[in-house]
RNA sequence: GCUCGAGUGGUGGAAUUGGUAGACACGUUGGACUUAAAAUCCAAUGGACAUUAGUCCGUAUGGGUUCAAGUCCCAUCUCGAGUACCA
């Protein structure tokens, strides 16, 4: 019988299929063990022999552990909604559904051939409803969860509201949006259900929010940051923009650290590590507050230019010409300021006017002329409140007799929208008139008033205090004016070296931060807004990709230095992104080479505030060596210390503070793809999102004409006729607009449906524990499942989903955790990446001719052709351009030139000599005109299909396949011709076409995809399966050459033989015992277990094969038949070789003559037996061939007993002639013996 | 630029803790069998000199530690992966 692959491995595979031989069970007494394979999304290329080299690992480990007694799960599914099914539906109109049911088909086909040990009845697919069911359902668990950062996990909903209504929202530590009021319990309850929806939106892990996005018009849908590589997405490389849409997004922020910190838990590859904790990328640091200066705080003049400035009031507030940050700074006064503040006139300022400008613009300076004069003649009780208000004594900061809209209210706080009023005896009569100009103020102005008499504020200014004080802190109070933030005149900024705060010597802030308009003076204002445009044109891509240039502009405005409370001037400079931090940063050139370059550019002074240490060349950043000096209270430390004494300083100023910073953003969640998830969402008349109630999961995708956006720009689902949501009490449904506008209101809930669908990520971030339980309607998964198998043991795929896949599936299992829904936070134990399987690339090489005749070249070269000769020539390249193929090894030089290489042929030449002598020899008429040609190689893909083992090419093949080349010369690897005319008889007379080879990535345009079906065919499922594994290292990247297979499959036909060595290769094992023949087999068989063992533990794949080749060889050579060894040796090979392992099997078992459809009842395939044991004693030698080396060169080896002591060993050796002759004579200094391993000599 | 990983025959790769470098294969060359091819089997195969013995050189390069270095340390070069003005 010969080895009959293709028959034994398809009954083999129905055999598996027919019993559910691999289906594990949720309740055994087995300990479990869990392999996944990160499931594949079925291409409507199939599979090539790259993919399954992960679950061909994966499987070997699976069916390894099974034998190893444990209780199995190997599922296996289809990651289903995606892009290019869509593509695919938006070409041809065919339902990606139908593409994906028929990818599946052919995956599935092309899997069972390879015969992996997959539980099928667990397969999942995420675009099938009964699944996606669950992928809507953790949707809404995350829509109902917050994150307390007191307890540093997610929560209900409910405890939060319960807290809101009960204690409003001041001790709340949330994760939430920035833009947060605070409100009282009584604050809460008052508000409506759709203040407090919107307010809970804010906390909600996801939530709807106007969010900058990656647009990427060409898919039209946004992207996440991780689809997008090199400012283009990742998904067919079109051009990404920044834009503002409303968006799902999921507060993975949150996680951050936890994130980090799991890492340490689990054994991933450490690259992997490494790029999640680069993409979380947390700094630690501070966050530092920088007071701008208002245009009178400057006591000098702030630009560069000479002479006097004018402030905008037209009052002359310097004559002097220093720059400032060389200038002393002069004492600020506070008091001062809010009275020279209302001074700036808006109608002649120019730009905007400042915030603080609350006057309204026609009175305004009718208005400051009498504030003013009020302002000198308080009456006592104004005076004495004053002294309470000034100065920012109540922390708020008041100013008197302001300008607001058309009235002065005695004191003003801009900043909390409150005003002041003291009522004297004088007002009296006003009360009317007083209550006209307080309801204007409060309902028009949006300001709170607060009415004091003269006696109160004189009597009693404890009490008056602490009412302002209450109302000051009481959250009903409006925060601020509009648009202008409380802090607007402060600027903060993120840095890791607070220790290097005296080095500021300027503040960048990105083109795109807010404060730019407002802090950027008259005189600066065009070169600033030229600026933001030059680089708003820029797009993303060319700001990557220029980073070599510096540019920006100085807005003219100052920043307050914290501790020297010098002026410090504030720029704008690209190089600072708004995305980042807080989208400024304090610049310090000494520090930071980034802001050196930038201070140099701009002459801006770099103050050298490190202790011995030279910048006058480049920054200096080194941490480790820092000393700080030039730093007041910070001189002499080092980098920590500092730090931390910086942070401290900072606190006490209240300017700053010790913070963390991470790069990880929020996620968004929501995409306009119509191949995707739904979202249980409807948004009801007030336009807030609901969540459908679980019982009516899953909302099914709605059928659509066209899968193309709507004509207003909608996502595909717009194109839906029925897409609302209907729903009375306990019944609801999905129906058409008109349906829903004629449904009766009363007690009716609906509306619209959400129109976009959920990322590629959402249904592969929890299908690992779906496959515990994959059927349960009720549940994601049992309880009971889940806590049997609670995790993934052994996760294999690639690392292309690091900061993808892995980092969100991480994040939602940390979420199912808090919630108590899994029993681990970290979804898998072990990851390996597997790493790619490249192509190698076949190339012919072809000659393109150009008639040289006319160039300049040849009138340099001199030589001239006559009329014929032209001719000759030109007939020549006209029957031959692109018609000659040459061989490999014609050209024997690394070089090929291609098509452009227009040096000449002399220099085509002088690299191939060998080719002109051929070239003249096979083309005679050429002789003497080869000049006249110029000649480049150019190098054209074959298909490997084609090519031989010895890089031979099917020349026929390749004319079939490339009709243009039907009547080519071919040019041999021996010089001879073949071409069509030398057909039939010609043949090259043994000549071969050599193609060159190149490794490239396997891919359909360069002809070198492999296609797993043509291997299974040629050689079988278990050569195929052993080759990828030989190839080498599981991890690592290596090429593919279908010539080595023949390797492996002859290491198959001898494990066969060795198993057939009857009559005719009839099966043959003896029931003799072991050893009988050369004693040697025991030995052989146990060296194999132990090692094969050892590399299955180690996924070191590669060596196990050779271990098995080894011993086959061996056992081979023993002319071993018994069973005592062939059976154990059948189990080894099984993981790997499955098919032949249970064939070998059953002859084992049942004889050769088993019949296939008629085994007996009780047997039991190999996949269900135990693994054998190593037994050491079989390894126990009793000598060693020991290497004998002189001053560590190994000279010769010499077989000693291993029972020696290091004294007779070396005596032995000594006595040794080869060791005398060695010597010649010589004494050594030393003999260095290590017992059964090496014995060196020196001397 | 930064972080990580890797450089070993013509090729894929072995060498697990420093101890016989190149296991196991592919390819190549020679041979056997065959009308021939395929298949199979045998032998050789890091380089150089010698070709009988043997000698020298060899794990990217240059240093170092050690009785002994592919392996450990330092520097340099090259390639690959990730990331990128991250303050």
């Amino acid at each position: 019988m010969h080895y009959n692959f293709n028959e034994i491995e398809a009954k083999w595979q129905k055999y598996w299929a027919d019993n559910q031989t691999f289906k594990a069970e949720n309740n055994s007494d087995k300990e479990k063990f869990y392999v996944l394979d990160m499931f594949p999304y079925p291409s409507g290329a199939g599979l090539h022999v790259g993919h399954p080299l992960g679950y061909i690992a994966s499987d070997i480990y699976a069916r390894y552990k099974r034998h190893k007694g444990f209780n199995v799960m190997h599922p296996q599914g289809y990651d289903s909604f995606g892009l290019p099914a869509e593509q695919y539906a938006i070409q041809t109109g065919q339902h990606p559904a139908i593409t994906t049911a028929e990818n599946i088909k052919t995956y599935r086909r092309q899997l069972d051939q390879i015969g992996f040990s997959f539980d099928w009845s667990r397969e999942v697919r995420t675009s099938d409803p009964k699944y996606y069911k669950w992928t809507q359902w953790i949707f809404i668990q995350l829509f109902n969860s917050w994150y307390n950062k007191d307890s540093d996990k997610a929560e209900d909903i409910e405890t939060l509201i319960a807290t809101f209504s009960s204690d409003g929202n001041a001790n709340i530590n949330a994760v939430c949006d920035d833009d947060i009021e605070s409100f009282s319990a009584a604050d809460w309850n008052a508000f409506s259900n759709k203040e407090q929806q919107e307010i809970l939106l804010k906390y909600r892990l996801t939530y709807l929010a106007d969010t900058e996005v990656n647009w990427c018009p060409s898919l039209g849908t946004v992207l996440a940051n991780d689809e997008i590589v090199n400012g283009v997405s990742e998904r067919g490389g079109h051009p990404v923009i920044r834009k503002k849409m409303t968006q799902w997004s999921m507060r993975i922020s949150a996680y951050a650290q936890r994130l980090l910190d799991g890492l340490n838990t689990i054994d991933w590859p450490q690259p992997l590590k490494d790029s999640q904790t680069n993409w979380i990328g947390r700094s630690q640091g501070a966050s530092v507050t920088f007071k701008v200066l208002t245009q009178t705080d400057l006591p000098l003049t702030p630009s560069q230019g000479g002479g006097t400035e004018r402030n905008p009031s037209g009052q002359v507030i310097s004559d002097n010409n220093q720059a400032p940050s060389q200038g002393k700074g002069t004492e600020r006064n506070q008091s001062n300021q809010s009275d020279s503040d209302v001074t700036v006139n808006p109608s002649q300022g120019g730009g905007a006017a400042p915030h603080y400008v609350t006057g309204d613009a026609d009175l305004y300076a009718m208005l400051l002329d009498r504030a003013k004069e009020m302002r000198k003649n308080p009456t006592a009780a104004e005076a004495k409140l004053w002294e309470v208000l000034r100065d920012k004594k109540l922390e708020s900061k008041f100013r008197r007799q302001h300008p607001v809209y058309k009235y002065i209210p005695d004191f003003v706080c801009i900043e909390k929208n409150l005003i002041i009023e003291v009522d004297g005896d004088i007002h009296d009569y006003q009360v009317d008139e007083d209550a006209q100009r307080q309801l204007v103020l409060e309902e028009k102005k949006g300001f709170k008033v607060i009415r004091f008499t003269n006696n109160e504020v004189l009597n009693d200014i404890e009490s008056v205090k602490q009412k302002i004080e209450t109302t000051l802190n009481s959250p009903s109070l409006g925060g601020g004016r509009g648009e202008v933030p409380s802090d607007a005149r402060e600027i903060e900024v993120f840095t890791t070296r607070p220790d290097t705060i005296f080095g500021a010597s300027f503040m960048t802030l990105a083109p795109e931060h807010e404060l730019v308009a407002e802090i950027t003076t008259a005189e600066q204002k065009a070169d600033v807004e030229a600026y933001i445009q030059a680089t708003a044109k820029r797009s993303e891509r060319d700001r990557m990709a220029d980073v070599k240039t510096i540019s920006g502009a100085f807005t003219g405005a100052y920043a307050e230095h914290p501790f020297s409370k010098e002026p410090i001037p504030i720029w704008i400079g690209d190089y600072v992104l708004a995305g980042y931090g807080t989208g400024a940063v304090m610049s310090v050139p000494c520090g930071d080479q980034r802001d050196y370059d930038f201070a140099k550019h701009f002459d801006i002074p770099i103050p050298n505030i490190f202790e011995g240490v030279d910048i006058s060349e480049e920054a200096f950043a080194d941490k480790d060596n820092t000393v700080i000096a030039n730093s007041d209270f910070l001189n002499g430390l080092k980098y920590k210390k500092a730090v931390k004494l910086a942070i401290y300083e900072l606190e006490k100023l209240g300017q700053g503070k010790g913070k963390i910073n991470y790069r990880l953003r929020d996620a968004v969640f929501s995409r306009q793809r119509y191949w995707g998830e739904p979202f249980p969402v409807y948004y009801d008349e007030s336009g807030m999102p609901q969540m459908l109630n679980k019982k009516f999961l899953p909302l099914a995708l709605p059928e659509v004409d066209k899968y193309l956006p709507t004509e207003t720009g909608e996502p595909p689902l717009g194109n839906a006729k029925k897409w609302y949501w209907l729903q009375y009490g306990e019944e609801g449904k999905v129906v058409s607009k008109e349906e829903f506008e004629n449904s009766s209101p009363s007690g009716r809930l609906g509306g619209d449906l959400e129109l976009n669908t959920m990322p590629g990520w959402a249904g592969s971030s929890q299908y690992f524990n779906r496959y515990m339980d994959p059927h349960n309607e009720d549940a994601i998964f049992s309880e009971e499942a889940i806590n049997y198998w609670q995790d993934v043991d052994l996760y294999i795929g690639g690392s292309e989903h690091a900061t993808g896949h892995l980092l969100y599936s991480r994040f939602l299992q940390k979420f199912m955790f808090d919630r108590g829904y899994v029993p681990k936070d970290e979804f898998a134990k072990k990851l390996i990446n597997q790493g790619m399987i490249t192509g190698t690339s076949a190339f012919v090489f072809r000659l393109d001719l150009k008639d040289y005749t006319d160039s300049l070249d040849k009138l340099v070269q001199g030589r001239k052709y006559s009329k014929e000769e032209e001719e000759e020539i030109k007939k020549f390249v006209q029957k031959n351009n692109n018609k000659i193929l040459v061989s490999k090894n014609l050209l024997n030089s690394e070089i090929y030139p291609n098509s452009d290489f227009g040096s000449g042929q002399l220099q085509v030449f002088s690299n191939f000599p060998k080719l002109e002598n051929v070239l003249k020899l096979r083309f005679p008429e050429l002789k003497n005109l080869l000049d006249g040609i110029l000649i480049s190689v150019v190098k054209l893909h074959a298909n490997v299909s084609f090519i031989n083992a010895s890089n031979e090419l099917d020349i026929e093949a390749f004319k079939n396949w490339l009709p243009e080349y039907k009547d080519a010369v071919f040019i041999l690897n021996n010089g001879e011709k073949y071409d069509a005319s030398s057909l039939p008889l010609g043949e090259g007379r043994g000549g071969v076409y050599t193609v060159g080879r190149e490794v490239e990535k396997m891919s359909k345009s360069k002809y070198n995809v492999v296609n797993p079906d043509d291997i299974v065919a040629e050689y079988g499922a278990d050569s195929l399966r052993l080759y990828e594994m030989f190839l080498g290292p599981l991890e690592q990247s290596k090429p593919w050459n279908t010539a080595g297979i023949t390797g492996v499959h002859g290491f198959l036909k001898k494990l066969w033989k060795l198993y057939h060595s009857g009559e005719n290769g009839a099966f043959h094992v003896s029931d003799s015992p072991p050893s009988e023949g050369s004693g040697e087999d025991l030995k052989t068989l146990h060296k194999t277990i132990k090692k094969v063992e050892e590399d299955i533990e180690n996924f070191s794949f590669n060596t196990s094969v050779s271990t098995f080749m080894i011993c086959v060889n061996e056992l081979t050579a023993q002319k071993c038949t018994s069973r005592a060894i062939l059976e154990p040796l059948a189990i080894l090979v099984s993981p790997y070789a499955p098919h032949i392992a249970e064939y070998l099997w059953a002859c084992l078992k049942l004889g050769a003559d088993f019949n296939m459809d008629n085994l007996p009842a009780d047997y039991k395939g190999i996949s269900q037996v135990d693994f054998p044991v190593f037994e050491p004693k079989h390894l126990v030698e009793s000598s060693k061939e020991y290497p004998i080396s002189f001053n560590g060169k190994m000279r010769f080896t010499m077989e000693l007993p291993l029972d020696l002591s290091k004294e007779e060993i070396e005596a032995a050796v000594m006595a040794h002639e080869k060791t005398q002759q060695q010597l010649q004579g010589r004494t050594p200094k030393k003999v260095i013996v290590v017992p059964g391993k090496i014995v060196n000599i020196v001397g």
